[in-house]
DNA sequence: TACCTTAATGCAAAGGTTTGCATTACGTTG
DNA sequence: CAACGTAATGCAAACCTTTGCATTAAGGTA
């Protein structure tokens, strides 16, 4: 990368008249193998020096190099971007380095990446919004250490995931629907094939149902986790006479969409139709105040997933963490 | 990584029966180096076991990995967001992969990262919204392949740019204000250690004075910029008897405080104050539709970065991209 | 046929760090 | 004093790929 040469473990070892064997010992701390005085003999030659190890050949010799993959459909997104935040932050704090790779949802692109990854010998990969992929599916199956974050893996429950608890989520947003005695009520959730949408509609229905009510066919409606999606899945509802009083949306992305046709019918929200979204953008505070949500603590999942590539083999487990409902305004 | 070990290169040698000079040959393209039958077998094979070069060693061969560097403030910013994402599709499409890092803004964390890039041998380090840090200093006079985009160098001109001509957008957003006759104007500039922001804001000014107006020094005020501190930076600006008719932010997120503030005190825009950002979130279009701004071609950003890291040596240009300006509603 | 040229391939070193094993030095015990 | 144990250090191989140089083979010319 640069013409004169970085500073090198022979150059340190010559400097202090010892091994390189004894200096990599020193750097990485390894206990009862050198002396005290020579230990700090080194360590303020090393300062001096400002020695650091070159990552690149570290890696060929642990067969792993100091860094954590991040795969996420793509980080405009605020709530990915939030997330990657998050992860980028205790990644960091580790002393490792964060690769991101955007999948955009598309299977063959997410494989891509999946075997670049691989090749780099990264420490670790957080799948964030995972499409089912045959590259993907492989590496489930080589139990590489890959944490599916927000998404269950589609490839059995033998994945770590951390995350929250979308069904629960989904069954709360109702209750709430049901306290406010909004009725009838809307659902449009996103692809089926991600668990957190899947869910979160199942236990939205479920609670909705279990109370009596029925959620028609008509409004349950099927988009993506856009902001055009939400405003075309919209369009689609409240074209008929009848409209629902309250509609629980994918994400925030999509509230934003439908708020936008509610404003075009008139029927500006929360008053005449009451918009539950997901995710809570930041940004909802300031320009989208109309807005309840499920707050996603994005922090504390990306602390969580760093977490877990640290301690040796990733153990398939599920982390749920805590949400909470922001009502805002009279939602 | 994984317990099966992955496929090297000595094992597909043996496969095919040739040395693993040949391989490498082949996999890299060398040309007239080996024959065009053994090359084909050779593809063939490699296709066949899916061989993929460890770049981990690759690295080491040649002192540089396959990666890319960008250091940012952070993501959450759409704006940031938005040039990650284009430099993330274009290095992808080169093979390579983006190691992203978050500065914060803090000089420390940006030379923590900066060694640790440097030490992981990245092919590039694309510093977006620098801020100026004795590591930056050393690393740049050491001529590491640097980019600076949307804030240039700051030490000397020597370094390359990618970026828009932020001096000539501020004078168009001023213009804009003296073509519609908005008077009095003020502006919340950002930091002024940031090109950026420091050039918006002469631009702007230097038009507005030269129209033979002035600009009061209670109208201009510094900020920082986020979404609060526009905020605050309004609700300073309002609180005399005169009101400015129209107000340049630093970028979009303070217009969202500006705003808000406005909002609260009755003088909604753009008919009482119109508001004009810089950045063009993605979001207006749905949420801000009464902010002007100044979009920035943050995918293209993103492409000539990545292009100037591909062809050897990055040369010390300034390469500025053409900018469009938005104006929404009456603004 | 002997020599030369060119094309194709192989050999082996290099790149920086880690680590199992060997070695040294020193102090202790019998 | 010899035998031994332990702590500290060094040696060298290993990790995987690239590449300069050497080697071989093949074809052509005198």
């Amino acid at each position: 990368m640069n013409k004169q040469k970085n500073l090198t473990l022979a150059d340190v070892a010559q400097a202090a008249g010892v091994s390189t064997a004894t200096i990599s010992r020193v750097i990485n701390g390894t206990p009862n193998k050198v002396s005290d005085t020579t230990r700090e003999r080194i360590l303020k030659l090393v300062a001096e020096l400002d020695y650091q190890p070159m990552q690149i050949g570290r890696a060929l010799s642990r067969m792993e190099s100091a860094t954590v993959a991040l795969l996420t459909p793509d980080t405009r997104n605020a709530f990915y971007a939030s997330i990657a935040d998050g992860l980028e932050q205790a990644i960091t704090a580790t002393g490792k380095a964060m690769v991101l790779g955007h999948t955009r949802e598309d299977p063959v692109l997410q494989d891509r990446h999946l075997a670049q990854m691989q090749s780099h010998g990264v420490a670790g990969i957080a799948m964030l919004g995972a499409v089912p992929s045959p590259g993907l599916s492989k590496a489930v199956a080589r139990e590489l250490p890959i944490v599916f974050v927000n998404r269950k893996c589609p490839y059995g429950a033998g994945s770590a995931f951390v995350g929250i608890d979308n069904y629960r989520a989904g069954g709360d947003v109702a209750g709430h629907f049901l306290e406010r005695n909004y009725d009838p009520v809307a659902v449009i959730h996103g692809p089926l094939n991600s668990s957190a949408s899947l869910e979160r509609y199942e236990g939205f229905r479920d609670v909705i149902e279990s109370a009596g009510h029925s959620l028609s066919e008509r409004f349950v409606i099927h988009g993506g986790l856009t902001i055009e999606s939400g405003y075309r899945a919209t369009r689609d509802l409240l074209d008929h006479d009848e409209h629902p009083r309250a509609i629980f949306c994918a994400n925030d992305a999509v509230a934003y969409g439908a708020h936008h046709r509610c404003g075009e019918l008139g029927l500006a929200s929360p008053e005449r139709i009451a918009l539950f979204g997901f995710d809570d953008n930041p940004l909802n505070k300031w320009l989208a105040p109309w807005l309840s949500t499920v707050a996603v603590p994005c922090t504390d999942i990306g602390t969580r997933v760093a977490e877990l590539f640290l301690g040796g083999p990733v153990p398939p487990r599920q982390y749920l963490l805590p949400y909470e409902l922001k009502i805002r305004r009279s939602a």
